[in-house]
RNA sequence: GGGAGCAUAGCUCAGCUGGGAGAGCAUCUGCCUUACAAGCAGAGGGUCACAGGUUCGAGCCCUGUUGUUCCCACCA
């Protein structure tokens, strides 16, 4: 049945091909069957504000490779898939996009609003999930789900409305990071610092009663408007006798005390703080401590506010020129200095983050943090590697109540009502009808909406139905592993943590599996405004999704960071050609398309090393990928189809396939498909199309390679003799090619090769295959050879003769024979030196002197063959 | 100021619980050997950052140093 395939693989004719028909199959669909060990992924789903980049290739590769391997190992396996509604991102995106249609969103209002972010979730969202599907990600389409969807709002509610009645959700006035671009409160997790040169402004406030100046530094001296003290340490002995005095503020010539606090240290700048309660959170609390009034003189956007006319709707910077320059003309200003600290940015749009004083929803986090900390600590849930733990311990021992509210449309609605009769809140899963207080009518929902990792903080249960006792929530939850990178622990695997102990009562899942970042090849983050972000789907289009999924799975550690490569992607593609290649053998070798019985009576020696090796595969593949050791996985399959099964047994088999010998023609065959089925398994996970179009075409028992089993070690099928046989032969044929290469001989030219040995048995079985690949005429087998004129090559089992006189030169050879000589005498000393050591033999394991012994046993062998052959050439001289 | 990662062949990186240093790419040599030139057969190339220590034995474990990247932190 000789079967003609293209000379090279084409991705593109096979993968949406072969995806579609694991649609068909609905390989994906979970079905909740009794009996069967469960093993489920949730997708750290992506946001909705763009397009698949090479970071979620890297994490749905590795979530692929796991759901699939455990798949085919007969977990009842659930991959659940989603997007993230992102609040703050989209909406930064919509108001852009409308920005540019020269609308605002209070033009356009809430609902109208809304109706844009639904129509932008349908479009980039719809692109997003068509993306994971060309990477080839098996995920239960059918479970899809959206953080903003019906189900999760409803999970939303019921833990808002849990958290407030077990007093962990409380609204207060708090100090809170603004960003005056987004117009919004973010979170602690939100800001991010970056190092900025500044300005430090010397600065002199008067004292009342004339008795001179106190000299203070600051960095934004426009806040010089909202202080309300100067702070200096109470101990320190340069300013004890000036605490409670009175200065008059600059500019504003309001009157402010000194106080002393803790919080000022005396040696740094000069010593002296002015204290701005409404603007830095240390100045926040240092005027909780000392009853300081609150003064704000910014707006939302970051503007002065209407109280000092003369600044009034300057923004931050501008007012901060002007009232420096005010501050020079009264004086008041003694010098300015550089000065490098660390300022905060939005982590979405990079403005600088403005602290700010206002009324918020907050999460009590100390006796959330407690739980989820000792799940880590007692094992229940594992940081893969485990380095990555330090993170999340750090964050929750050092945690601060976590800031929900936002000041935005698009996300959940915060659930609490406010009485515009009796001021009391009501919060409530659903829309209350009247105040849960004074059952006034006069109730409005709070305007704003919660933070998004609130509700991607549930994902791990909501998508499974909670708060309903769902048959997948009973089925599959506590999920097994969440992959993700580690630049998320504190967003949202801390809280997922919480929360799920929390609302559930159990951890959301026993492994977290880490990955790093995906840099460019010059080792930098990808991003929009380097333009360097290489788009995984461009990739897949020149070289295929497997060739993508390959690079990125191997050669990096779980963890660390890794360069993208376009070689190295190539090299994939070419690896995938090579195993189609190897397909196209086989196919063309068949003879019917039946699956062939494997005999083991029938084995030739080369069927046994294969299958042994083979089996060694099967075993460490699987132990590599059961302890997420992916890379390692990968590379021994690499290694395995390409060195052992292509180079080496394909190359073998031609022999008996081109021979007479048509039964042992039919072991070859069976051995070869029997081989490459079960290393297509084994890669399967990896590079899911290839593998399953082969195998489609080869033949076959079942529906599909997905859904078939993984395999499995076969004790009968593990020959360790027969593997030292054989690789004495390779031995042979390696170092015949080495001499000839040296030689500067061609393929073509033949040479008889005769093989003196006392393995005479094993060299027999494998002549006709070495006088192929050694590029012999013939192959003679004895005890000895008298053969003048011969180049010698010798091994640790044997002495090849070639009767190639005229291309050697013997005075060169004989120098070449000194100099072997001479290294596996070296060689020898090394192994006595080990073995007479006293404290090697004695402590080390006895498996490890073993093999220093059979080591010296073999040098010994080739010293000796060397000497005779030296013997011989210098007679022939 | 704390914490972490990294430092191995020209380049990008593996190297699992310590037992004579590996891959891919690049370089060099020879090959269209009927699966594959996206290929085959060979070759060269490394005091595993440095200095100590533990051990019979260290790329791997411990201490320190240097360089580098990242995370965290309220020094105004």
């Amino acid at each position: 049945m000789a079967r003609e395939l293209a000379k090279q693989y084409d991705p593109k004719e096979v993968e949406d091909r072969i995806y579609r028909s694991w649609l068909n199959g609905k390989y994906f669909h979970a079905k909740c069957e009794e009996g069967k060990p469960t093993y489920t992924i949730v997708i750290p789903p992506p946001n909705i504000t763009g397009q698949l980049h090479m970071g979620h290739a890297l994490d749905n590769t590795l979530q692929d490779i796991l759901i699939r391997f455990k798949r085919m190992q007969g977990y009842d396996t659930l991959w659940v898939p989603g997007t993230d509604h992102a609040s703050i991102a989209t909406e930064a995106k919509i108001v852009e996009k409308m920005r540019s249609e020269g609308l605002t969103k209070e033009d356009v209002g809430r609902d109208g609003f809304l109706k844009r972010a639904w129509e932008w979730k349908k479009q980039y969202g719809g692109r997003i999930i068509e993306q994971l599907k060309k990477m080839g990600s098996s995920c239960d389409w059918d479970r899809e789900r959206f953080t903003l969807d019906e189900g999760c709002n409803k999970a939303v509610n019921e833990v808002f409305v849990r958290l407030y009645e077990k007093g962990l959700i409380y609204r207060g006035e708090r100090i809170i990071n603004w960003c005056p671009h987004c117009k919004t409160s973010i979170s602690d997790a939100e800001v991010e610092y970056e190092e900025q040169t500044g300005h430090f402004w010397h600065l002199r406030y008067p004292f009342k009663d004339g008795s001179g100046c106190l000299e203070l530094a600051t960095t934004r001296p426009e806040t010089l408007l909202g202080d309300t003290a100067v702070a200096v340490n109470p101990n320190d002995e340069r300013y004890k006798d000036l605490v409670g005095k009175t200065l008059i503020l600059p500019i504003v010539h309001r009157e402010i005390p000194v106080i002393a606090d803790d919080y000022v240290e005396t040696d740094f700048g000069t010593g002296v703080v002015k204290i701005t309660p409404a603007h830095d959170p240390n100045d926040f609390e240092v005027g909780l401590r000392h009853n300081l009034e609150v003064i704000n003189v910014l707006t939302d956007d970051a503007k002065i506010v209407a109280d000092y006319p003369k600044y009034a709707g300057m923004d931050r910077y501008e007012a901060r020129k002007a009232i420096v320059a005010d501050l020079e003309k009264e004086g008041a200003l003694v010098k300015i200095e550089e000065h490098v600290h660390n300022v905060g940015t939005c982590y979405r749009c990079g403005t600088t983050v403005e602290p700010r004083v206002s009324k918020q929803w907050f999460v009590k986090m100390k006796p959330l943090a407690g739980p989820a900390i000792d799940a880590v600590k007692n094992g229940e849930t594992k940081f893969v590697p485990q380095r990555f733990e330090k993170i999340y311990f750090h964050w929750l021992e050092n945690i601060r109540d976590w800031c929900i509210s936002r000041q935005l449309w698009w996300g959940h609605r915060i659930p609490a009502w406010y009485c515009a009769d009796c001021g009391e809140i009501t919060v409530s899963k659903t829309e209350p009808h009247c105040c849960a207080h004074c059952k006034s009518k006069n109730i409005e929902q709070d305007p704003d909406t919660l933070d998004t990792w609130f509700s991607s903080a549930l994902w791990p249960f909501s998508t499974l139905g909670w708060p309903d006792e769902t048959e997948d929530l009973k089925h599959y939850y506590p999920t097994n592993t969440l992959v993700t990178g580690y630049d998320i622990i504190p967003f949202w695997v801390m809280r997922m943590m919480f929360s799920g102990i929390e609302q559930t009562g159990q951890v959301p899942f026993d492994t977290v599996l880490i990955h790093g970042l995906v840099r460019d090849s010059q080792g930098r983050k990808m991003s929009k405004s380097l333009g360097n972000g290489v788009d995984p789907l461009e990739v897949i289009d020149k070289y295929g999704a497997d060739a993508l999924r390959f690079s990125l799975a191997t050669g990096n550690s779980p963890g660390n960071d890794m360069r993208y490569i376009e070689e190295r992607v190539e090299a994939s593609r070419n690896f995938a050609n090579k195993i189609w290649n190897a397909a196209r053998f086989i196919l063309m070798n068949l003879k019917t398309d039946g699956v062939l019985p494997i005999n083991p009576a029938d084995f030739a020696l080369e069927d046994k090393w294969i299958l042994s090796k083979y089996n060694t595969l099967v075993s460490e593949v699987t132990e590599n990928l059961e302890k997420y050791e992916l890379g390692m996985a990968v590379q021994k399959l690499y290694d395995f189809i390409w060195d052992v099964f292509c180079d080496w047994y394909i190359e073998i088999c031609k022999s008996r396939l081109n021979g007479e010998d048509e039964k042992a023609a039919d072991t070859a065959r069976s051995v070869l498909v029997y081989v490459f089925n079960g290393t297509l398994a084994l890669l399967h996970p990896f590079m899911p199309f290839i593998t399953e179009e082969i195998w489609q075409s080869l033949p076959h028992k079942g529906e599909a390679l997905m859904v078939s089993r993984w395999p499995v070690f076969d004790e009968k099928l593990k020959f360790a003799d027969e593997e030292d046989a054989f690789e004495r032969i390779m031995a042979v044929i390696k170092a015949v090619r080495n001499r000839r290469a040296e030689m500067n001989v061609p393929p073509s030219k033949k040479a008889k090769v005769c093989i003196a040995t006392k393995f005479k048995d094993t060299f027999s079985k494998g002549s006709a295959y070495i006088c192929r690949l050694a590029y012999a005429s013939e192959v003679s087998i004895g005890d000895s050879f008298e053969n003048d004129g011969a180049v010698r090559i010798i091994t640790d089992s044997a002495t090849v003769y070639m009767p190639m006189r005229e291309l050697v030169d013997f005075s060169a050879e004989l120098e070449r024979l000194k100099k072997e000589l001479k290294k596996a005498e070296e060689d020898k000393e090394f192994f006595e030196k080990k073995l007479n050591n006293q404290g090697f033999v004695s402590k080390a394991p006895a498996a490890v002197v073993e093999q220093q012994r059979e080591n010296l046993k073999k040098v010994l062998e080739k010293i000796n063959m060397l000497n005779g052959s030296i013997a011989e050439t210098e007679k022939l001289m």
